[in-house]
DNA sequence: TTGATTTTGTTCAAGGCTGAACAATATAGT
DNA sequence: ACTATATTGTTCAGCCTTGAACAAAATCAA
């Protein structure tokens, strides 16, 4: 059976932690009013600010319509700024206010902690190694996407 | 900024990887017109079966309230069978059909593709790794969750 | 210059997920 | 035997996410 595969459970691990990691943040994010999907939009911006919807869409992983229910509150809560761009009439460019950059370092906070509690079972070289393995599978996946055809 | 240290660049690359996944099982399990959910439910029926609610809930580290909403529609499709438990009224046991069962072999086809698609990227000593660094992470983190008070 | 195509962001409906509240049932303690 | 507490599964409201459809605007091709 699969579950037998090493590779399998390998993965299966993978997938665990990452279930442990978004409990872990979403409790650690409660108290700041901010929900983990807030919290990546307002990283994401303060990393990359004036980029558009489409942009921030793209690097969160997500589609264009599901950031146009999250910003507009976020915009309500005076964290975040949508600036029509001067060029293209369709575009909006994004940015954090003083208040909302003040919060995202705090939630950057939160996230370093969660991070350091989970690394803290690696060793330098392991968590570099984990590193490397993931950016070569991320970089394998875009480059050899599964065919449609291919799965069934 | 955090984004600048290892451990957290680590992490966000484990987490995109773990996107691009979803993505792709989502895209594979949509010819046998089921989602991710449905998948991982009759994924851990067909392994566990005679499992309760609660269990289940547990395996998936979901609530048990979601899964009242999911496993009707399964029971509606005639892929899992709830059965009272003969000792404990409040319990029900969970397991799959006959066709449930055949789904699943087919899901799980697709799982180990996607799986195996993505490991193509690493060596089996790097997998075996890999798999290694999450369980010891995994446990870490169960054994030494973040405090509510540690955070902010 | 014009028409076709693509892009951007919004709205919509559907569905998954959370956490609280509840009822029924089991267990624990006296 | 009785009361208190815990457990199991359901319902509910709220919210996140998806994909389709749409309008406005930009780009492309002839």
């Amino acid at each position: 059976m699969p579950w037998d595969m090493p590779r399998f459970r390998n993965w299966i691990a993978v997938a665990k932690v990452h279930v442990l990691v978004e409990k872990a943040m979403a409790a650690g994010l409660a108290p700041l009013q901010l929900k983990l999907p807030h919290y990546d939009i307002l990283a994401n911006v303060y990393r990359f600010s004036g980029l558009t919807q489409q942009e921030l869409a793209d690097r969160m992983l997500v589609g264009r319509s599901n950031l146009s229910m999250l910003l507009p509150e976020l915009e309500r809560r005076g964290l975040v700024k949508r600036v029509p761009d001067s060029e293209d009439r369709r575009v909006r460019r994004l940015s954090l206010t003083a208040e909302g950059r003040m919060l995202t370092l705090r939630a950057l906070k939160v996230q370093v902690q969660v991070i350091e509690n989970m690394m803290a079972a690696l060793s330098a070289a392991e968590c570099e190694a984990l590193g490397d393995y993931m950016r070569r599978v991320g970089h394998h996946m875009l480059a050899n996407p599964l065919s449609a055809d291919s799965a069934v």
